[in-house]
DNA sequence: GTTCATGCAAATCGTTTGCACAATG
DNA sequence: CATTGTGCAAACGATTTGCATGAAC
């Protein structure tokens, strides 16, 4: 019952190629890089391995990972609060100094349009399932 | 050639729910609750009407709304800057302070297992361009 | 009346899955 | 040998698009 995790010179290789670049690739550039080595290498096989390294806590999925895109009517700046279990998404009243956003942009030296701080975690319902 | 927009009463409404709502709502949750006005409403004017109030600035899409995931190697915490010209993604050296950090952890009194910053504007590349 | 928005259905595209075979341990 | 990983192709689900008709101006 218990899941069982072989080695594969695919995996290696996708992994190797996630950890060298600089970038946040998607799975189909992954793809496309590690073909190289194995020309019969599948998007499927990519896509398998890449939920196998999350699981593993290798890799993480960047955006809210719930396959759909969500939606806000753009009021006050706010941020957000993602449930890991649920995908639950909340908004958060932060009081930031303003000091500390100043900060945030003269640091980067881009012309910043908005910025969004995004807590991950388990909210409270999911809490108190488990 | 320039873009006209008519009124509708569909996008009206759908803008008109966006902001009520607290949530974040997908579109497909969108199409369920304005079909109750408009029973033949369809899915892709809820698309469309969406794509309209995005360019008009009045409603924001959640995520990297490039349509497909993004992954990356977990190695150190880190954050992002996302370019909304050419939607490429940059990693952020931010050197914030611990208290900061300790100070957003104790502001929502949620268990966090992680958070990320993600400053949205154009990139270098993209303001060269323009 | 001209043009944009809608509804419907088909098309598109990223991702997932079933299956037969190859690789791992 | 028992079981997991792979490649291929089909399936799936969210989003987009073509087209004829209706609404806005």
């Amino acid at each position: 019952m218990a899941e069982r995790t072989r080695t594969s010179k695919q995996r290696d290789r996708i992994l190797e190629v996630l950890r060298q670049t600089g970038s946040h690739p998607t799975a189909k550039w992954l793809y496309d890089r590690v073909r190289r080595q194995f020309p019969n290498l599948s998007l499927g096989t990519v896509y398998r391995n890449l939920a196998i390294l999350q699981r593993q806590g290798l890799v993480v999925k960047l955006g809210f990972g719930s396959g759909f895109e969500r939606y806000e009517a753009k009021i006050l700046p706010h941020h957000h609060f993602v449930c890991e279990r649920c995908g639950s998404v909340a908004d958060l009243k932060l009081a930031l100094d303003r000091s500390v956003m100043q900060k945030l942009r003269q640091t980067t030296g881009l012309r910043t349009t908005r910025y969004e701080i995004r807590l991950f975690g388990i909210c409270k319902r999911c809490s108190g399932t488990e």
